[in-house]
DNA sequence: ACCCAGGCGGGCG
DNA sequence: CGCCCGCATGGG
């Protein structure tokens, strides 16, 4: 059992950052049961109302002693939202989009998994997103007990490329195949936790298929590196209405103006931007 | 039919 | 640097 204050479960999966919680989310307010995989197994959540408690249940090689560590960890229950959210609340703006989505947290996805996620969302749809991920882990994934987990990039780099593309992938396909192949091998992706923000981006924009947007998501969903602004259409457009009375800025004018406003946390404050935005379609 | 989607790489000035 | 272009695919 884990106790979760502060939290909302379906603004933190709807907004588009774990796209392998491709699956069912029964939502009910901040409350709902959801269900999601990765490469080592399966895992059931039930929010309860009332009681403020996430009863859980798992297959797959997860260690007992551990899981409720994975599950807080990968949900940011561990994060202190409530310090987060007034250092980040600089403006009235924030300030409307922190009360319409108070509890939405960044979850922290496995590096491999927000990689293949993101370099899929380019020019892309997060409906279609989705669509594509199910497809590569049916086709990829390991079998365990009759379901298919989440692909390692062992699978994806011995995939023909044609088997890739079937998949929906489209012109992807050959960054996914190389990005796969990096990860297996010369691309030491768990180094990737040690060094700082700008030394790590910078390594992942190596990779073909990484530019600074998607290298962004993946330093913020799978490292849990939030000085990381990821700045796609969404967040350039509101930010350009909200802070710049509409007037176009560049990716590089975006980024010093984050980092000046709300410095080492502004990948909170972007999260909140970018589904703000969203739902009320501004932009 | 037409437009757009959590962009990127390449080519140009 | 900044700007412009093509890129697969499916849903509104």
């Amino acid at each position: 059992m884990i106790y979760a204050t502060d939290f909302h479960l379906r603004y933190t999966i709807e907004s588009g950052q774990p796209l392998t919680f491709y699956s069912i989310l029964k939502p009910s307010g901040r409350y709902g049961s959801l269900s999601y995989v990765t490469s080592d197994g399966f895992v059931q959540l039930r929010y309860k109302r009332n009681s403020e408690k996430i009863d859980y249940s798992f297959e797959g090689r997860y260690k007992k002693s551990s899981i409720e560590d994975e599950i807080r960890a990968r949900l940011g229950l561990d994060h202190d939202l409530k310090g987060i959210l007034s250092a980040i609340n600089t403006d009235p703006f924030m300030d409307s989009a922190i009360k319409d989505l108070y509890g939405m947290r960044i979850t922290k996805n496995e590096p491999w998994e927000t990689t293949l996620c993101f370099v899929m969302s380019q020019f892309n749809n997060i409906k279609r997103i989705r669509g594509i991920i199910q497809n590569m882990i049916n086709a990829f994934g390991d079998e365990f007990d009759g379901r298919r987990l989440f692909p390692t990039p062992e699978a994806i780099a011995r995939a023909d490329i044609a088997d890739i593309r079937k998949c929906g992938t489209g012109f992807r396909d050959r960054y996914i195949k190389h990005v796969a192949e990096q990860f297996t091998c010369g691309f030491e992706y768990d180094r990737l936790y040690q060094m700082g923000y700008e030394d790590a981006k910078e390594r992942l924009m190596e990779l073909d298929g990484i530019g600074d947007k998607v290298a962004d998501c993946i330093l913020l969903f799978g490292y849990g590196k939030y000085e990381a602004f990821p700045i796609d259409t969404w967040v350039k457009r509101v930010v350009e209405r909200a802070y710049f009375k509409g007037r176009k800025k560049s990716v590089r004018q975006i980024h010093e103006f984050s980092m000046e406003r709300w410095g080492a946390n502004r990948g909170y404050a972007q999260q909140y931007i970018f589904e703000f935005g969203r739902r009320n379609k501004i932009g």
